[in-house]
DNA sequence: AAACCTTTTAGAATCATTCTAAAAGGTCCC
DNA sequence: GGGACCTTTTAGAATGATTCTAAAAGGTTT
């Protein structure tokens, strides 16, 4: 964790930016909600625990200059509200999501399979690919065991 | 034009809604800007020219309630603004965009490259796929073009 | 400590979208 | 033909996410 808060640091001030404590407090609601898909909404409250003071304009300037630097990756699933997710090296570029149109959850595809796709773009299309998303609409295999219970018991 | 216009009469009967003037005048701008991808606003300021005393908000109903009825589909590309896009038979769940982060412009692939993937994902997660959509971002062959020419002429 | 940065704060402003209450239009039935 | 009863539209207010603004606070440099 503090490596990481490290890493982040140097990343910050290697484009002439502090890590202040504000900014501090929430690359760790971050790190410690990586899973999570968070709103900046989200974010705030969840820094407010550890920074009462915070504002909630200086969570999302904080948000927007992690994305700039690529610390984050900022979302839009369509809900009207943006998501923010840390980028690491092992996620960055690989996953794929499956929301759920019932239960509104978000779960991740850690698998690439878009390789092959982009190869043939930049060869057929003449489109360089840098980044790409793949979202899927549809019904949660936990959503689909509710179903089935419920049948069974009604 | 008609037939289409008739078309999608029919799909609001069959849901016992109807075709009102406002509601047509909305379908045949979107019918004359098949190849744009509208924003709410976007619709508006065009329907105004054929029907001067629409409401924004009408729009807004209409566009919501076509794309409930799954006549055009609801899209967002991460700027804060939805939009709207006719679907037709053709290119129904086959398309995929390919967003320039240079000049802004989207163009479509008419390809279904993702029925393997959806196949694999109702296989291995147990999730059944209603939609999706693929996005990638890069830089367009107009701009790639453009930036040769720049070099060569530097 | 004065001058000069960057950063934060609170609250106002903005912008897309949705809601609300009232009016308008149709349709059915007598 | 006129109510009663629908759905739909309208204008404008309300909402909610996000951004802006002006003033204050912190750090650094001299």
């Amino acid at each position: 964790m503090e490596a990481r808060i490290e890493k982040i640091k140097q990343q910050l001030q290697s484009q002439g930016y502090k890590l202040t404590p504000q900014r501090e407090a929430t690359v760790r609601v971050l790190l410690e909600n990586e899973e999570d898909h968070l709103s900046a909404e989200d974010v705030f409250m969840l820094v407010k625990d550890k920074a009462p003071e915070i504002g909630l304009a200086t969570v999302y300037r904080t948000l927007e200059l992690l994305s700039e630097l690529h610390v984050v990756e900022k979302m839009n699933f369509g809900d009207g509200v943006a998501r923010y997710d840390l980028r690491n090296d092992s996620n960055h570029h690989h996953h794929h999501h499956l929301i759920c149109v019932q239960c509104g959850a978000v779960d991740e595809i850690m698998e690439d399979w878009l390789t092959p796709l982009e190869e043939r773009l930049e060869r057929e299309y003449n489109f360089k690919v840098l980044d790409h998303r793949l979202d899927f609409q549809g019904i949660c295999h936990r959503c689909k065991d509710k179903e089935k219970t419920d049948a069974s018991e009604a």
